[in-house]
DNA sequence: AAACAAATTTACATCGTTGTAAATTACACT
DNA sequence: AGTGTAATTTACAACGATGTAAATTTGTTT
């Protein structure tokens, strides 16, 4: 009783039709559940589709209807623990919504992440959700393509996209100012990386600063730590330097946890006890702060709500809206952990 | 210069060819890089196609070839530091192919993961790479569809299906023996999960007992730990009930790296030192293992082979190839951390 | 220059479904 | 019973590409 005889080819609606005794069209009728339809014919084919184990070609389908009922998730990769729970919450939103979602990873190769864009095949999917790594707005600008586009993320994206991001400026004032309220006043920014022009970084740096400033202290660019690299490598080794060179702080904020949690391995590694001589707080809340020692402070970007918001805004306008694009604020919040405790059960600094 | 001028529909073949005054075979043929087309033809049709922005439409394509060039890969979650970065592998492995990914999360729900082999559409990817989380053998036999389909992991699958998976067994016995090379005696196995009838389980404490019985020592069932559900908590409460009842054990073995972490973490807060007195090694080496504290040895399955080796198989079968299942055992080997350092710098249990 | 073979190009049917609009049937009301 | 209207069902032409096999052009050989 399966889709094919031995050897037959596959089970057409026309197959179905004939066997049922009615037209095609009245067989598809019956398996979009089209309402007028009697329950005589319905029963009859329905019948005829279970016997001979009839299964709709969705290609065929997609042909006329012009709908692939896909959409394409664009990120660097799929295996970094932001990106997977992004991935895992975008997939669970479309599925909600009766789509599909094709993994593209770009790698954050520049080329790749434009190819997407690009769209050298059409009907694929229906459009597509994108958080860029290393492509600017300006590369973006030329390319004008038909399929709906969301972005997703901290890089500057040009005003024709819908776009959804955290406001990653007051996000990292809020984490300046808990470290603050821990009683740090020397609190470094882990890490400026080399090349990263995404712009992600740059937002955080503001906040960071506008954090300090709000709170009466002094902005020193010695605490803003360079790295070579996105590797936890990298990180451990700007943060090795800082120590080296005899820079002091008592409160680190990193761009991600990755990198957060690599200094919190390497300041042990020093003998630096944390949250007591140096608290941390990471960004993304990756499963990395749930099971790093100690487990670590971060901000977290409410991924269900960006997954949803960004499902939602592509749907709209794989349905034909149009107009200039959207830009939403998703909210985020300060997922406490060790690393950086709440304020009330905070020591000072022993220093 | 975009694919469509405004308003106006895509750009077809046909268009393309009445463009170039050709056929629209011989644009088709431009298209797919044919090489009996003159330089003459090749270049005029090269113009009209970029003139016009022309995208073939994959969709038609399909129609007409019957081939989507997408593979379904199926797992319980996305949101897992195994599952993302095989999915990562399997998508690099499939690109390299000319295949695309279309992820289908099963939230480890058998009817979920019995829908993804029961196909009710066609045409939709051209075979599928499935690792299930409950679905049973006998569940699988009754299913028989012409999609080929690849196994992955330790579940008992059907002989009539490809199947690719580590020795489960002599994995285990490895990561026992390497324990008992560090002087531990009494070695205790994390978890034995309620309900999980997956059967990975099983074989790695099939190698656990073989590797203690190997090593002439006794295995005490009081020492294999039985854990209410997959989630972390439940392996933290396992072991400390292990330990408030008295057990006492110097080495433990981990059915995965979440339940270790979480381990690492519960000895951690209950004054005991790793590896001092409890080394302790997981399974699947991921992420977590590498920012645990102490860092975890772990199984290490090969999954860059394991990814490769899939796609092969899977994309083999899609050629046509028939014939009864295959059954691959892939590369795997015990990455060596702090948690379970290397025998020459082990230290004795101290208790 | 004719004849034949090989290399290009073309015409046309086809993939399996759904949309449109026309044809039919069923039903209600004089 | 006859007519008008609504509810079903159907016929047929798309959707946009590729495969097949025939038609044409080109090139070679005698």
């Amino acid at each position: 009783m399966s889709g094919t005889v031995n050897g037959s080819r596959r089970v057409r609606l026309v197959d179905v039709a004939r066997h049922a005794g009615v037209s095609t069209k009245t067989v598809s009728n019956v398996v979009h559940n089209y309402e007028h339809v009697t329950p005589d014919m319905r029963s009859k084919v329905q019948k005829s589709i279970r016997e001979l184990g009839y299964k709709p070609n969705l290609t065929a389908r997609r042909l006329v209807t012009g709908k692939t009922s896909m959409i394409a998730l664009a990120i660097p990769e799929t295996n970094h623990p932001y990106f997977s729970s992004l991935a895992d919450a975008i997939v669970k939103a479309a599925v909600d919504r009766d789509y599909r979602v094709l993994i593209e990873q770009t790698d954050g190769d520049s080329e790749k992440e434009l190819d997407v864009l690009r769209d050298r095949e059409a009907g694929l999917v229906d459009g597509v959700i994108f958080q860029p790594a290393k492509v600017t707005s300006l590369d973006l600008a030329e390319i004008q393509e038909d399929t709906p586009v969301v972005m997703l993320g901290e890089a500057a994206s040009p005003i024709a996209f819908d776009h959804i991001m955290i406001d990653n400026s007051a996000a990292a004032e809020v984490a300046v100012k808990h470290l603050i309220g821990l009683g740090r006043k020397r609190i470094a920014f882990l890490g400026d990386v080399r090349g990263d022009n995404a712009g992600a970084t740059k937002k955080r740096l503001a906040g960071y600063q506008k954090g300090l400033e709000d709170a009466g202290l002094s902005v020193d660019t010695s605490l803003v730590l360079q790295v070579e690299s996105f590797s936890p490598e990298s990180a451990k080794v700007a943060v090795q330097e800082a120590i080296r060179s005899g820079i002091e702080f008592e409160g680190l904020l990193c761009r991600d946890d990755r990198f957060a949690v690599a200094a919190l391995q390497l300041l042990r590694d020093e003998g630096i006890s944390t949250p007591e001589q140096i608290a941390v707080i990471g960004w993304d809340d990756t499963v990395l702060a749930r099971y790093s020692y100690p487990t670590l402070t971060s901000v977290s970007p409410n991924i269900q709500a960006i997954a949803t918001e960004a499902v939602q805004m592509l749907i709209e306008r794989i349905e034909g809206l149009t107009g200039s694009g959207r830009h939403v604020l998703a909210p985020y919040n300060l997922h406490i952990r060790e690393s950086a405790p709440a304020v009330k059960a905070a020591s000072a600094p022993k220093n």
